[in-house]
DNA sequence: GATGAATGAGCATTCATTCAT
DNA sequence: CATGAATGAATGCTCATTCAT
């Protein structure tokens, strides 16, 4: 099922959804900027103002799309969080649900590089900041109760994050941009190894 | 020695050099799109028309910038790639070379990654892919030279690169925007380890 | 008893009462022009629609408002005129009944004096124009009827509307701005005493 | 001598003063609202960008061609009341500068008695505020050297003005908006025996 | 009658770029 | 070489008004 189904699946948002799924295009296609109301308002064919009484502003389109992202992105994350059981399982389970997700969205994923940026500078930031605190609260939780952190005794905290997913991250990066060509879905194995070696927990 | 004088050293370029730092500073306080050539002009009280001459127009002057940077960082990398005389070495190199450049120019850092989507879908896109090529072209060499990729086997080669630079990358953006506090040279150490540990190479 | 009250005086009309009461307000603090419709749905809590059935058009509405000030400006200075025997009673009427009606009415008075220009260039000219001209020829044949006129030989007819309103407008301007403290009330006798000897009647 | 040339003597000011014209003509004509920059452009035949060049906004083109009829009034107004004795002296200074001033440059008055709202609520209302302060703070010190004040003991001193020119500025405004026919100069002296009269200081 | 989503013409404003001086 | 006034295409956004439900 469509990423927008899930986020809007009623009725009445089909407009809603077909606003967002042209602003995707023309985003990811022109670059966020570079696209104008215009250019989107030709692409799902409505007016002007119905763009604006739904998203109220380009940025408000902006930040809903890169929101719906992020939800589904985490939707995707707590499934595979959930049937962890141990360090190893939840190691894998952030790389795999990112690896993924990137490869089932690549269009979601591209937009999200290039808008997190915009959205972390805008009047939405705010509410980015909010829904990064309670993401990462909620990534504590599931390590504490799975025990993680033992087995990498000296590690510090904020380093964490960067070596379980930073690898991965890296090369769906060089796959969006065409740098590379095996699909990261290829190497989800040996990216899920790689972040547990480097963790030093074998 | 600060990275403009090292790029444009003469004593003639002293405008020139002045103008780019008022763009980096720009650029990096308000976005490059935001940023206005009046703005700019403002910062380095020259005229609108000194601009254009010396950089053509504003994508001349984010490519300058940009290139500047990358060459900076070449120049650190190579250095401290000369000195390398094993597989590890040469790991070290990398991670260090870039986690220090980072930390000591963030500002240029920081461009660094704002930048490279404007410049690659900009009408310099072709040098900078020439650059890239050339840069990675190098690279093989030397990790052909140390005998990387042996100790390694079995990793496809266009995974190496992310498993090695990844985390590095990962924690540096997150202390440039602020999501954690400590500088990365205080992970230097860490960060290679891990990186020669997740390339399996132990 | 309220404005509104008299002039739409019904239960049924009580919504066509709050909406004006509402747009009164907006248009008082923001503008006419600077006042949208979705402001004065949102102050009385009705639809777009709405105020649309009763009023027409923005236009319409501005329109209602300002012969509703009209009309109860007028009653009150019919109602002193009724009382007036001699000249001099019909130039106090004339000065009390325009000082009392702005200072009892202050938002209403502050409304006529904005709205008036958009009304005579605006769809509604024609009503004020007749308006006004019923409202003179009233004001022509109460002054017959009082001889004035007679005791001031020698004023041109059109100028002396202005000799007894105009002081008492100026001054009543300056307090609806701000410019002066004092109540227009404080003055009444004062201004008309003044008109009076401008006619030279004394 | 035109207004503006008085304004913006400068040869170098030419496109300034057309732009002011133009913008006169459209604002008296359509409606300061009602104008748009594109009028303006088309009716002085420059570029958008040089309107904006040199007046920043349509907020600033306004507000300088309200000052510029404000000052030019107080010229007159000071030149007038430099010739002035004794304090009737001053008060037909007061009217016939106003009547003048109004019957010479109707269009300039006209735009006057419409901007001034916008002005006093836009973002230059501070500078208003202060002309304002300026120009009754010189009203008062030349009407303390004339001793004015003294014959019309009991006028509170906030009425004076009104009963000075309030009649004069009643019928100027309904010449201007050809509610009378006869042009003001001709009741230059009948307006200011009255205003003499009215201030009881016969 | 009431509602409010949809419409789209219209506007102020911006800003990279040019070029006469 | 340097300057900065002038250009004008392009854009985000507003808001009165309509009309299907």
């Amino acid at each position: 099922m469509d990423l927008l189904d899930r986020s809007y699946p009623s009725r009445r948002a089909e407009l809603k959804r077909s606003i967002l799924r042209a602003a995707l295009d023309c985003f990811n296609t022109q670059g966020i900027e570079a696209t104008t109301i215009e250019m989107i308002r030709l692409a799902c064919d409505t007016s002007v103002g119905a763009i604006y009484h739904h998203f109220t502003n380009k940025e408000g389109l902006v930040a809903a799309l890169f929101f719906a992202a992020m939800e589904d992105q985490s939707a995707l994350r707590l499934e595979y969080l959930e049937a962890a059981q141990t360090a190893r399982d939840g190691v894998n389970a952030l790389v795999f649900s990112y690896i993924d997700w990137v490869a089932n969205q690549p269009d979601w994923a591209r937009y999200q590089f290039s808008a997190r940026a915009v959205v972390a500078n805008g009047p939405h930031k705010e509410e980015l900041r909010e829904r990064n605190r309670v993401r990462n609260q909620q990534l504590q939780q599931y390590f504490a109760q799975l025990g993680v952190g033992e087995g990498m005794a000296g590690l510090p905290p904020e380093l964490v994050p960067s070596l379980i997913i930073g690898s991965s991250e890296s090369y769906c990066r060089a796959w969006l941009s065409g740098r590379v060509q095996q699909n990261p879905t290829a190497y989800r194995e040996l990216l899920a190894d790689a972040a547990w070696r480097s963790l030093g927990a074998g």
